[in-house]
DNA sequence: ACTCAGGTACTGC
DNA sequence: GCAGTACCTGAG
């Protein structure tokens, strides 16, 4: 059975415009937007708020119903809806996740039900690889700090919701704003990574939008150029930034995750086109499922 | 004082 | 290749 995209209306939402989406399915926004895959939302009295795509979004979901406001018809066509994932099959990649790590034992299929709901967002090239730069050593509050700070001084300025909003950085802009002024907002050496970064973006070195035609293997092998770029945060871009769904980030979670559940190993090269539609799913279980449980003892 | 946090570069074998 | 170590910073 083919997949039905979930139908959009236009309403209002406290007198903002909004779109209102209903039967949305294999979709749960504040699992989505609490996995550590994207920086710049909050979630304040059951709505999820933050800056996107130049935009700011504000979201809320009752059961299969999700509501979206700051956007309109036009907005939700041409952006959110690929934003969100709302255009992919899930129920058909949940399958063939379940499928390809099925080989090894069951435990996809667990996590896969308990952490039902999870979407790789599509986020922007250089937001993606500029914030896991951000996030290497570091904890997800910090990271997120850091990312607020970062757009706050240097993002282009709007307003949204009558409030003055950022819009994330170019790297012109960082570029322009100098090592020291990043060393300010206490990335620590990672500042020297975020400015190498910058540079090579925008004397060409780095390509961005070249990076969409590459294979995933291609696209890896060029990000790493950059220093302070290794395989996590290369796959993390990849996936993340450019939706390139085979990317498998192995993190601190997953490396555990890799030896708690599949001790004897697995085939990397064997996981599928969406081998990181898998890993959000582990990585969900493992840390939000299961972690939770065990600090409660 | 110490460890840890969604890692990476650098060093020494 | 592969293990060991330093690295900014802030919270617990």
């Amino acid at each position: 059975m083919a997949y039905i995209k979930p139908t959009a209306e236009y309403s209002d939402w406290d007198g903002e415009r909004c779109i209102i989406l209903r039967g949305v399915s294999d979709f749960d926004a504040y699992r989505v937007f609490d996995c550590g895959q994207s920086f710049r939302f909050n979630v304040e009295n059951g709505v999820i708020d933050g800056v996107a795509m130049d935009r700011r979004i504000k979201i809320k979901q009752e059961g299969d119903t999700l509501y979206l406001a700051g956007a309109d018809k036009r907005e939700y066509d041409e952006i959110w809806e690929s934003y969100l994932g709302l255009d992919e099959d899930y129920e058909a990649i949940n399958a063939d996740v379940c499928e390809k790590f099925g080989v090894y034992n069951g435990v996809i299929n667990d996590a896969v039900k308990a952490a039902s709901g999870i979407r790789i967002l599509r986020q922007e090239h250089w937001e993606a690889l500029c914030s896991f730069i951000i996030s290497q050593n570091n904890n997800i509050p910090r990271i997120k700090k850091i990312v607020e700070t970062l757009c706050r001084e240097l993002g282009e300025k709007f307003i949204s919701f009558g409030e003055e909003c950022h819009a994330f950085p170019t790297p012109e802009a960082i570029l322009a704003a100098g090592i020291e002024t990043l060393n300010a907002m206490k990335m620590g050496f990672r500042s020297k990574y975020v400015f190498d970064a910058a540079a090579r973006v925008v004397d060409g070195r780095i390509d961005l939008k070249a990076i969409e035609n590459m294979s995933f293997y291609e696209g890896e092998e060029y990000l790493m150029q950059i220093c302070g770029v290794g395989k996590k945060v290369a796959d993390c871009t990849l996936l993340y930034g450019y939706h390139k769904t085979e990317a498998f980030p192995v993190d601190v979670w997953i490396k555990r995750v890799l030896e708690k559940y599949y001790p004897d190993g697995i085939d990397f090269d064997g996981l599928g086109k969406f081998a990181g539609i898998a890993q959000q799913y582990l990585f969900c279980y493992e840390r939000y499922i299961n972690g939770e449980r065990e600090t409660n003892k």
